[in-house]
RNA sequence: CGGGGUGUGGCGCAGCCCGGUUAGCGCGCGUCGUUCGGGACGACGAGGCCGCAGGUUCAAAUCCUGCCACCCCGACCA
């Protein structure tokens, strides 16, 4: 077969850049660090949207829309926050633009310039706080459960196409509550929607923990996150949950009045995931030959290709073709049926690999003489053959395992890519030969943070919430640790 | 912003050192035919301001100067 993906063995970069472009998912924009989203990586956007969106409505959200341009006073508000974000927003200067009086192109015209120039918004916490000072009154009016899915921009020097990019689609929840312990609540219950999804749908275990207050949002009390561990060993933030505490309320001045009639400020919760899920999707799961894609999320599960010499076998071939699609789709499966004469099968078949299609099946001559279905799983590249009147019972209990299988694979891999080091030496050569999740004690401090950051470029991912305690000696300055945290290199 | 690299049909490249016919190859594309159970084959064909602007020269894809764009590696980040 003709080898269209760099090996991951060969170059794990490369692989993933290769993939993206070849399964057609997205491709780079004229302009820099934009990607374009094709047809087919959006289908799996609107999938992840679409369950996510239902998860959210069930705990009680609705969705609402925002400004894309923020005041650029609004984002000084928050001190934190405004450090946090600085460097890389993109500003709004002018309004106008005019023909260049050298007669060649246009320029900005400089009479046009704002009073106040505009952010484009690298997240909304700020507009929307402003906003919800004027819908906040009294604890009748909270809670507040908001999400709205935007488009937001940081302008990122180095970008690769979902992973990081300086536009990105996302969503972002932003929740106004009347105590401290609501907030934290939702703060909690929203990380657990995320590693719910992520498990469940995208068949990605994840570690579930709180930030180091390095790591922190910028502007937050505790912030949580689900880290995913990729096949390179490298680890990838796949969501995030912030407890902000009364930080904007305070910002913006956005106080209730409690039952009691005693003013407080509102408490205060944002959470996230952007199209970087779809990067954490792809390196997952996929391999040489291309796409892996769980069947949950794939926008076709199930595609039949036709294998025919004569007209007269195509017809019968359709025929038979059209029977299990019905019965598939009557499943709830989706399913197309690629009589296209333009491509050959083997180029069928290839394509269709590369796209992450989770099962392909192929009905010939032979199959129609016998009543039968060659199936062939993406997962495992595995085929069989199976009488034709039970391919639809067959296929759908597969989709389920083939969900399952991944996940078990991937579950698999996070746990042999875990490791427990108890010494720097043992840490150091663990992070620099192997890779993966380093479950190590930490004193706390942001300074041996630093130190093993500059040292060995690993990160802490997060401080597992369902770590056991557990006694032990920071492995840098031997200071005592009452549990371990999770150090890797990361994305 | 530092360090390195690359710009040549849609894509991937060769040619450039050492200037000289009509700028070449693979993939892709079009027409026709044979094929079709793992990325088919043949014949014919279409497609190029050689990144942009200057300069040197009888002559520039090739040499010189300036500019622009993109990629890779570092510091920042989801």
């Amino acid at each position: 077969m003709a080898k269209v993906l760099t090996s991951k063995e060969e170059n794990y970069a490369q692989w993933y850049n290769d993939l993206v472009i070849k399964a057609d998912l997205a491709e780079n924009s004229a302009v820099r660090g934009c990607m374009v989203i094709k047809p087919y990586g959006y289908a799996i956007w609107e999938k992840v949207q679409s369950v996510l969106d239902g998860m959210f409505k069930a705990t009680g959200h609705s969705n609402a829309y925002f400004p894309l341009f923020i005041p650029k006073s609004f984002f000084s508000r928050e001190a934190n926050h405004v450090e946090g974000f600085a460097k890389e927003c993109a500003v709004v200067t002018h309004y106008r633009l005019k023909n260049s009086p050298d007669g060649k192109g246009i320029i900005v015209d400089e009479d046009a310039k704002l009073e106040e120039e505009l952010i484009v918004r690298p997240t909304s916490e700020t507009i929307i706080w402003n906003t919800y000072k004027n819908w906040i009154q009294s604890y009748r009016d909270l809670p507040i459960l908001l999400n709205q899915w935007a488009n937001v921009v940081r302008w990122e020097m180095r970008t690769r196409l979902f992973l990081r990019t300086a536009e990105f689609l996302w969503q972002e929840g932003h929740t106004a509550h009347a105590t401290k312990e609501e907030a934290i609540e939702e703060t909690i219950r929203m990380i657990n929607v995320y590693s719910d999804f992520a498990e469940k749908w995208m068949a990605l275990p994840v570690e579930k923990g709180t930030k180091s207050p390095s790591e922190r949002f910028a502007g937050a009390i505790e912030s949580y996150a689900i880290e995913a561990l990729m096949q390179d060993g490298k680890a990838l933030q796949a969501g995030t949950s912030h407890f902000l505490g009364q930080n904007f309320a305070k910002a913006f001045d956005v106080m209730f009045a409690s039952k009691e009639g005693k003013l407080d400020y509102v408490w205060a919760t944002s959470w996230g995931v952007s199209t970087r899920l779809m990067g954490a999707l792809i390196m997952a799961h996929s391999d040489d030959n291309g796409l892996v894609l769980p069947p949950k999320l794939a926008p076709l599960q199930v595609v039949i290709v036709p294998i025919y010499k004569k007209p007269y076998e195509l017809e019968k071939i359709s025929e038979k073709a059209a029977i299990i699609k019905g019965e598939l789709e009557e499943k709830g499966v989706s399913v197309k049926y690629d009589d296209r004469d333009t491509h050959k099968p083997g180029w069928k078949f290839a394509d269709y690999e590369l796209k992450g299609v989770p099962v392909r099946l192929a009905l010939g001559p032979r199959d129609l003489e016998k009543n039968t279905v060659e199936l062939a799983r993406r997962d495992t590249l595995e085929k069989e053959t199976y009488p034709a009147g039970r391919i639809a019972e067959v296929v759908t209990k597969l989709l389920d395992e083939i969900q399952e299988n991944i996940y078990r694979k991937a579950l698999k891999f996070k746990e042999e890519n875990t490791f427990h080091a108890d010494t720097y030496e043992e840490f150091r050569e663990i992070i620099n030969n192997r890779g993966g999740f380093v479950m190590a004690h930490w004193d706390g401090t942001a300074e041996t943070e630093e130190r093993i950051k500059n040292d060995t470029k690993a990160t802490i991912r997060c401080i597992p919430v369902n770590a056991k305690k557990e006694n032990g000696k920071c492995i840098v300055s031997g200071k005592p640790s009452s549990r371990r945290v999770i150090f890797a290199r990361a994305y």
